[in-house]
Parts: structure tokens; C-alpha cells; sequence
DNA sequence: TGTACATCAGTGAACGCGCGTTCACTGATGTAC
DNA sequence: TGTACATCAGTGAACGCGCGTTCACTGATGTAC
């Protein structure tokens, strides 16, 4: 049994931490595919050879990285998608709570924009499982609104799939800018609400479509 | 003057396109932050010192597939937005054009998903640029449409950003899915439709937002 | 048309460098008695 | 509590390898006269 640590299971912990934080770090400014292991033992203070003990390569790192960057993102949805049912104070919280989200875990969240797509296949996979499951909470959430009546689950899942889209555009676009434009962020954030406002507009008339 | 090629010319744009060619194929399962200059002369056939002649570096060779990849995609739009104006109509034809598209430049489609927040800095200056001046003409298109009648010339463009980025998510799904899975892929672009009709939706009952 | 010279795309050898991986090791932590 | 042994995270040296870049070169193409 080992679920009371130890000193020795605390700091290999630690050691593993270091390497998720220096490597995410590293990413900022490039890929994945092109990050060194010894690069990351580097930052870190280690030898090469210690990576092993915790990692078999570079792309378990990077799965790693995809349960830090979106684990947490499950309690922000929740809290998104509760309270009032006022349609436009819906839009203005998601908008709100995805800027705040993405300006806490700005590395985290360029890490998925850029590997969501990117070279390595085992962390796209990662990646679109665990969107997957956030599309579906997301879906759960959206049910027992009001506005969802007349949708199949199906389609439902659809919505769902093109709000989590929204946001994951979202934030990468307010990473694009620099930090220190407020002018060029704030046009951003007007641009996510519009196309917010714009998806919701159809959510709401859906009843009528085919018209 | 040297507006007449000559072999020479001819025989070096040739080697410049061999390049091209040999890149884009590499990068179908990489991305080009870890592509390098030698595994593209080899595949080619000549010597690495070769490339230089053609390139200042890797990152210039990706611009310069951007330029491909999105310089034929002015000429698809027109045709999408041209012809009838009904709603569902265009939508098919939308979706349609967009899957077309995607499987006559799989390859360079793929490209930009993948590096359009990838890790070399000025192919994704060269693609957002390349997206931006897309935008534009969508935008440009859709104004003369009854639809946006009461839309700001701001607000169109947003709508146009959101179009875009629909078309790109939808190709980089469609791509993500095994080309011998007709199901699979033919519940991508029931999605993908089934998108288009909300954001349309929401598109001609703007005028009643904030109700 | 023929000759002498200029251009320059592509060559091939060489370079120094940092990479990922292996291995026997060390020494602090943990365990059995 | 004290002692003898086991575990195992991290070390450091070594390896072979492919990388990007440089350079003087070659020889076909192009140009001037």
C-alpha cells in the first residue's frame, strides 16, 4: 500500500511537477514536436536520464499536460451554465468566465489551441476525448433549459459542440494578442459576444427553420 | 527582363515546386516546427546545400505553402455565395463546396488547421493574414444578400470570421476522420449543417436581439 | 553561326553541435526483525 | 531503539547519429560580340 506518500513518493511528485511546469512553459513559443527532452530536464535542473522515471517521452508528457490544461475546466462549465436563464446574462457569463478562465491558465490553454491540430497524435487524442466529455456536460447543461425544447439529443450535442468551439476560438484569439493591448482584447471579447449572441438568436428560433 | 523563363528558370522552379511538394507530403503526419531541412532534400533527391537556393529556412517554405494552400480558396467563395439566394440552398452548397475543397487539398488544408496556432511564428502571421483578407471577401459577399439587411458593416465581418472558422473547424474534422469511414464522415458534415442552419437562424432574426 | 566569358543551380565534403537513449552507480528513504 | 538489507529517484559519462550551415567546386545555360 502507498496512499500515505512518504517523503521519497513526495518528492518524485514534486520532481514531475517541475517537469510538466517547465515544459509548459517551453511551449509557449514552440510545439510540441520540436520540444527536447533535455531541454526540459535543463529548466528543470536534472539529468537527462531522470525523465525516464517519470516519463517514457515527450508526447506522455504532452498528455499529461491535456489532463492539467482541461481537468479543471469541468467545475468552470458548471458554474457557467448555472444561475439565471436571461438569455443575454447567459452570453455575458460564458464570455466573461472563458476570458477569466483563459487569462488563469493562459499556457495551459495556448497548449490545446496549438496541439489540438498539431503533430503528435497520441496528445490530439488526448485532447479530442477530453473536449469530447466537455461537449457532452456541456450538452447536460443545455438540456433542461427552457430554450432546448424541440431538440433531439443529437442535435443538442451539436449546439453544445459549436459553444465549446466558440471558446476554445475564443481564447486562442485573445492569446494572439498581446497582453498589453487592452484596445485590441476588448475587440476581441466584443467579437466573441456577437458571435455568441448571433449562435443563441438560433438556438431560440429553432423551431421555425426550414421556414 | 526575365519574364521569359528559359530553362534555367524553368528548371529551378521546378526543383522549388519539388520542394514544396515533398514538404507538404512530410508534414501530412508532423508539423513544421519539427520538419527538417534535410529529410526535405532527401525526399526530393538533391543536395541539402540545394535548399538554399529555394529558401532561407524552413519557416519560409511553410509561408510560401500558406500562399498555396489558401491563394485557390478566393476563387471557391465566389462560387459558393453566387447563384440563389435561398437560405438552405446556400447552406448546401456551402457545405458542400467546403467538402469538395477539403478533398482536392486535403494535404494543404491540414497544413493550415495544423499550424494556423502551430509553433513557427510567421507562417501563422502568414496564415492569419491569409484568413483575415478571406473574411473580407466573405463579408463582402454576404452585405449585398437581403439577409443582412440592418447589420452593421462590423458586425458582418464578425459574422463572416464566424463562417470561416466553421469551414476550417469542419475541414480539420473532416480530415481527423479515416477517409474509408463514410459514416463517420457523413455525421461531420450532418453536423456541419446542422451548425450553419443555427448560425443562419440567428443570422436573419438578428433584428431581434435583445428582446 | 561561332567563340569567349559570365552566371548560377546544384554538388559533395566537412564542421561542430545537441540530441535521445543506455548503463552501472550512489546514497537517501523505507522496511523487517 | 538499533541494525542489516531492499528500494529506487536521480547521476554522470558515454554512445552513435542526424542535424543545419559553410564553402570551394562544376558544368550546363545564357549573353555579348
Amino acid at each position: 500500500m502507498s496512499h500515505t506518500p512518504g517523503a521519497r513518493q513526495a518528492q518524485k511528485e514534486q520532481t514531475r511537477q517541475a517537469l510538466l511546469d517547465a515544459g509548459l512553459q517551453l511551449l509557449d513559443r514552440q510545439s510540441l514536436s520540436s520540444l527536447g527532452l533535455r531541454e526540459v530536464t535543463r529548466a528543470v535542473g536534472v539529468a537527462p536520464a531522470a525523465f525516464y522515471r517519470h516519463f517514457p517521452d515527450m508526447a506522455a508528457l504532452g498528455v499529461a499536460l491535456v489532463g492539467e490544461a482541461l481537468g479543471s475546466l469541468h467545475a468552470v462549465i458548471r458554474d457557467a451554465l448555472a444561475g439565471g436563464q436571461d438569455a443575454e446574462d447567459l452570453i455575458d457569463r460564458t464570455v466573461a468566465v472563458t476570458a477569466a478562465y483563459v487569462d488563469e491558465h493562459r499556457a495551459h490553454i495556448r497548449f490545446i489551441a496549438r496541439e489540438r491540430y498539431g503533430g503528435v497524435q497520441p496528445v490530439r487524442a488526448a485532447i479530442a476525448a477530453e473536449l469530447g466529455r466537455f461537449t457532452d456536460e456541456v450538452a447536460a447543461g443545455l438540456a433542461p433549459q427552457p430554450a432546448s425544447a424541440g431538440w433531439s439529443v443529437a442535435d443538442l450535442r451539436v449546439l453544445a459542440g459549436l459553444y465549446v468551439d466558440h471558446m476554445v476560438l475564443t481564447a486562442a484569439a485573445i492569446m494572439e494578442v498581446p497582453e498589453d493591448d487592452p484596445a485590441a482584447r476588448e475587440e476581441i471579447t466584443r467579437a466573441a459576444r456577437l458571435r455568441m449572441q448571433i449562435i443563441s438568436l438560433g438556438r431560440s428560433h429553432w423551431a421555425e427553420r426550414g421556414a
